[in-house]
DNA sequence: TTAATTGATACTATTTTAATATCATTTAAA
DNA sequence: TTTAAATGATATTAAAATAGTATCAATTAA
């Protein structure tokens, strides 16, 4: 089962570098081509997913000579569930389970009542991951 | 975000069917065909999932004329969590979030700890919804 | 013997995901 | 002023996963 895709995947390993590297003090603006380097990810797919970022207001991007990318979000405060949320759409396991004809009652279905439980419980843990916290865990 | 894909769906919606026609007592085995008419199923297709639910000893099939499937685990004792596991595989959150580059250090990745303990949380969870219920809710 | 069923397998089509190519725009520095 | 190095935007291609079809063999009750 496949809970995130490589968009997610990049973002985040993008990220994650960007934060470690901010930790140090020595950056503040990264180049997609810094990240492709360290990270060894396909540059113009990158550059996109930045882009989204930037799009988003979780990135600041500078364009022309010396320009990148830096945090507008800190990374203190970004979590797993927004990143998610950007590639892949809010996170709402009620909208994918039992939809259409296998449930087409919703307000009365009880499964979906169980299954909102279960995707609050899901969305309040991935919120509480930043990615600082990833950054740092590894 | 999808949570289950056609396979699972068609699954869910042959055997809340199964379900309903045992209840009333009138039918034991179904026949591809049945589900096929009641439900608008492509029949192959859905010939190749009750094949697949029949190998994994949740159906019983009967092959020859007037053969077709019936519950060998009864609808019950079936969970959602079951199901999904037949056609998307053992549900595992953490193996699908931070592999590989980024998480290379399993054991100490604090991150993969929390996600551990959102996946059991939505397992338990998705282990409670029965066939049997799903087939009354509605 | 036949018709209706499942078993098994090969194939095709469609959709989604991933990645590339390319040109325009911006901007700091030579 | 020119140039190099960056992002912005968009079109295209490639690969992989998903969905669905076709077909024939084996089984079995009528």
């Amino acid at each position: 089962m496949k809970f995130i895709t490589r968009d997610t995947d990049y973002a985040l390993r993008a990220l994650i570098f960007m934060s470690k590297t901010l930790r140090q003090g020595h950056k503040r603006i990264v180049t997609t081509e810094e990240i492709v380097c360290a990270e060894k990810l396909p540059k113009v797919f990158l550059r996109r997913i930045l882009q989204k970022l930037a799009e988003k207001k979780i990135l600041s991007s500078y364009k022309g000579k010396t320009g990148g990318f830096s945090f507008l979000v800190p990374p203190g405060k970004l979590s797993l569930a927004c990143i998610i949320s950007v590639f892949q759409g809010q996170i709402d396991l009620t909208n994918c389970f039992l939809k259409g004809k296998i449930c087409p009652n919703r307000s009365a279905c009880s499964v979906r009542k169980k299954i909102k439980v279960i995707n609050a419980g899901v969305i309040k843990d991935l919120d509480s991951i930043t990615i600082q916290e990833l950054s740092k865990s590894r």
